[in-house]
DNA sequence: CTGAAAGCGCTTACAG
DNA sequence: CTGAAAGCGCTTACAG
């Protein structure tokens, strides 16, 4: 039938449905199909049934767009991250998917490092989506003051920033990071040393914080020299751990306040020859799945992610749905402290 | 002002402008507006000018979804990708977030193993995306064939399928393994290794292809025992290794199918007190920011990331605008082996 | 229980 | 160059 107009070998494609055509196919008004579509109760079984199986039969999904219209519901979730030179991010973006897609929504995603905070800013005006779940806040994220002004629900996942009226959820960085000074003091360390992040990102600086306070208690204040700093990267552990090792006398055991930061650190220590757990303990932070693998067996603490995903989804969309308690909360799930061999050794 | 009905401090909140809005605002009609925001000609200097002044002072965004009903476009691109266990996912999102964003898009996630498929599908079947680009393929995606059907732009990006019709991007996978044969065949090694990928995913079947031929072409066919399959894990790679070590004669050059099987390997060995590069030779593929760390310090060949991204992200959005070819392309973009210690030793 | 109809906020022919 | 109006495909009061 080489007349009728169509280009050959096309004909496979599906014409979209609309709920209109589903009514007329089922016999039914286009309302009609809208309340079984609803699961309004008020339809006999009857009609029900032919509408759902001609739903089915047709493979029909209601039009995105003139859902939302009516409804001023999107059903996606806007989520920023940080760029994927931390393992971290990539874990959270697998758990918050898998919530994400248990609430029946779709996750839009923005990287922050190319420019995914004022994209979601944008995102909001336009309505693209219901709320943005953020990651990576820092004090200087204007665009996220003015998200909030829009009146969109946001959620501070990982990174948190005092004084901005939203739902925050973070793992307990403050007392993991006293956790692991306790850890050091209970097994005889007397010299300790810290790798730590950026000043005035959450995470980092509540783990310093703890840190540093545990082993002031403990009568072991952190000694100035004692404290190198960097960003949240391979290099800066490896870096930050040369320095250290220059003090005399140099530091048993070192803190670094993420992982990957850790991994440079051990990387460092073994160009150096400085044997890992013997002369030296180096402790992570985050559990990332690399930190179990036998070229760094990482003692660390582990973040609760599944758990901090399924929170910040929870958070959101109870406030989506009017179900939120009345003021912003913030949750610090706690963290568990992991032993391997880069400390394992009892001195 | 306790009596205006709002909530004490919640005046903030920016109510949602519409066109109708800011038609009034300056003094034009709605449709003038709308011409404004789409740039279209004939519009007088003045009114133009004065329509711009207005929705930057308000901050004016249209609204997605009204506009998307009359367009039929979102302006999102979907991308379905692989569980992060594997950082190359990571990295070639933070490459695919960067060209969505340039091509002043939107980017929707969803992870294959959280159902990712499914859900792109009911994506297109709702009109929720533009179109969609799949990293993960394997011969057993139904749904793919079905968002084939639906019409909307299909591209496979790192993993292929033969005899689908849509555009492909991958790097030269074939050409890959055979770099890696050759250059081990060039200082002359003569016992060969393979880790391998499951069978039937395009990327490992390739490269170990590629590796195979160029091995068969010297002389030297693989043998039989000298072939370990499994998983793209560290694990993997680990019992990969000890499997292919307990030959007699052992290998002396293992090229495992991704890095990550690669850095299992070399933690195998390792841990086995087997000298990497001295006694064996171990390459990987995909380069990841990994490979460049000290404990690995991974041979591999890089692949493209950024440029496949790039050229995904063009094909998608070339037949969105129209501007696409007649048939559909496979593009194969060329990877480059990066020497590092893992094989650096003259022997 | 079911249908006819209004309207969400745009884009784009159609007049003028 | 500008405005009035139709219509995209739904949801949901409003009648009956």
């Amino acid at each position: 039938v080489p007349d009728d107009g169509a280009p050959a070998g096309e004909d496979q494609r599906v014409a979209k449905l609309t709920s209109r055509d589903i009514a007329t196919l089922s016999g039914v008004s286009q309302s009609t199909v809208s309340r079984v579509v609803r699961g309004y109760p008020h339809v006999s079984d009857a009609v029900r049934e032919r509408v759902l199986r001609t739903m089915k039969a047709t493979g029909y999904r209601p039009n995105a767009a003139a859902r939302t219209m009516r409804t001023r519901l999107t059903g996606v979730i806007g989520v920023v991250v940080g760029r994927v030179t931390n393992p971290f991010y990539p874990e959270l973006i697998d758990a918050l998917s898998e919530e994400i897609g248990n609430a029946d929504r779709q996750m839009n995603l923005w990287v922050s490092d190319h420019g995914g905070e004022p994209s979601a800013l944008g995102a909001i005006r336009q309505g693209a989506v219901d709320g943005v779940i953020y990651t990576t806040v820092t004090a200087s994220s204007s665009s996220l003051s003015e998200a909030i002004r829009q009146g969109a629900p946001i959620v501070l996942l990982n990174r948190t920033l005092a004084g901005l009226p939203c739902d925050k959820v973070s793992s307990d960085n403050h007392e993991g990071g006293a956790t692991i000074a306790r850890y050091m003091l209970r097994h005889g360390h007397e010299r300790f040393g810290l790798i730590a992040g950026p000043v005035g990102i959450s995470t980092g600086a509540e783990r310093e914080e703890g840190y540093r306070r545990a082993l002031l208690e403990a009568g072991h204040p952190l000694r100035d020299d004692m404290c190198a700093r960097g960003e949240f990267t391979h290099a800066s552990g490896h870096a930050g751990l040369l320095q250290l090792m220059q003090r005399t006398p140099a530091p048993t055991a070192v803190f670094c306040v993420n992982d990957v930061i850790a991994f440079g650190a051990l990387d460092a220590a073994r160009a150096q020859g400085i044997p890992v757990p013997e002369d030296l303990w180096i402790v992570g932070y985050d559990d990332i799945d690399m930190a179990a693998w036998e070229a760094f067996s990482l003692t660390t603490v582990r973040q609760p992610v599944g758990e901090m995903a399924r929170l910040g989804v929870k958070m959101l969309v109870d406030r989506l749905e009017g179900r939120a308690p009345v003021p912003f909360r913030h949750e610090r799930l706690p963290g568990e402290l992991i032993v391997r061999n880069s400390t394992a050794g009892r001195r």
